[in-house]
DNA sequence: TAGATTGTTAATCGATTAACAATC
DNA sequence: TAGATTGTTAATCGATTAACAATC
């Protein structure tokens, strides 16, 4: 690790370098260079190796980058490799749908457990997670910490909920709720997807004359 | 309308502004200052000024902005107001989560249609919603061309579905794929939702060191 | 009126791009 | 070796913050 401060800007960066690497590393490509994959990207040569360059040195003159090794290399930066434990709470429509389709294992999460209250869903299995009871989750926690928890609770428990989890030593939270959950807590970290922010953003464009 | 051009930057916090506005007005808040509003936010004032002046002037000297008024002004900004008509497509765990749960009337949209090729989900009907066969929406779009399309297709799927719904007129997409999908047109617009990317970014976050 | 707060201009800060010596 | 391409420093550009006259 090379700099001490990585502006919030490359860090949203990373993943998409990861998709691209990933991508270009499935199809069989054993280099590429700074230039061909900006222009792939749509960005400049100069930012990828200006961002790269926040955590250390990944290529080669002359020759570029391997492709296999530097999409390893920024797996590993951005933790895919730790194998983080991850549990779903609430399991709604969408908990469900997360459940059912995203690939937790694909970037390195355990996707080990769900909760919710409804009774009809407590002890049955989705994708092969069990779906607990909400009120096991102190004795779950105590149990096995998971690194996060996704909130997909309904909007009107989504504070209180989290709030529970950091008590009991949660530090990420993947939230879908739509409202914006904090806590106190300086380790504590929160990243939303606001599914009605990104619609507007459309809206606007599809919009302006 | 005042600014020519109108960063990525600015128009990314909009939809946060009318998420705070819409609450406040709720609350029954009638008046808010940049100041007070800027600290809610965890943001500076002088940005919220600055960034209101890029589409003209709101506010009142020494008394702030009225919240009503401000909020239908964002939302107008937003298009808001112009009951932008929206189809899903591809009708697995997530389209029909977003169906089920996603208010599409509070930003202004109007959900009209689903399609999918599952014989079991043609016909029916998702919270108020007809599920039509994918090979009706030729006929569909020329009826009542939607202005957006919510693309949660299979990924292998997704970019021959947009080139078919450009074809047919389609000029906005919602793409949920986890694919990088385009169109050579200009016009078209296409905003991605990519959970994996939110999730790395949590991780690299709950990483360090 | 006096106090508060805007909209805007100027100053600062940070991020992106360009240039280039180093070197594979 | 000559050509290609890196990592890094310097230059540019744009975005954020500060300051303040205007004015409700």
């Amino acid at each position: 690790m090379k700099k001490q401060h990585v502006s919030e800007a490359v860090i949203r960066r990373l993943p998409r370098y990861y998709r691209y690497l990933d991508d270009l590393h499935s199809k069989g490509v054993v280099r590429i260079s700074s230039n061909s994959l900006g222009s792939r990207m749509g960005i400049t040569a100069s930012q990828i190796r200006q961002d790269l360059s926040c955590f250390g040195e990944f290529g080669q003159q002359g020759y570029g980058y391997n492709v296999k090794e530097l999409r390893s290399e920024i797996g590993r930066i951005l933790g895919v490799d730790n194998r983080h434990s991850i549990v779903v709470v609430g399991v709604g429509n969408l908990g469900h749908a997360l459940m059912q389709n995203f690939h937790f294992a694909d970037i390195g999460f355990s996707l080990d457990a769900a909760f919710d209250v409804s009774p009809s869903l407590i002890g049955t299995t989705i994708n092969g997670v069990k779906v607990l009871d909400l009120s096991e989750l102190d004795e779950y926690c105590s149990q096995h910490l998971p690194d996060v928890a996704i909130l997909t609770v309904p909007q009107s428990a989504a504070q209180a909920t989290m709030d529970r989890l950091v008590e009991l030593g949660v530090r990420g939270f993947w939230n879908f709720t739509n409202k914006e959950v904090s806590s106190e807590k300086e380790d504590v970290q929160v990243e939303s997807v606001h599914f009605a922010d990104s619609l507007l953003t459309l809206s606007y464009r599809i919009s302006k004359r």
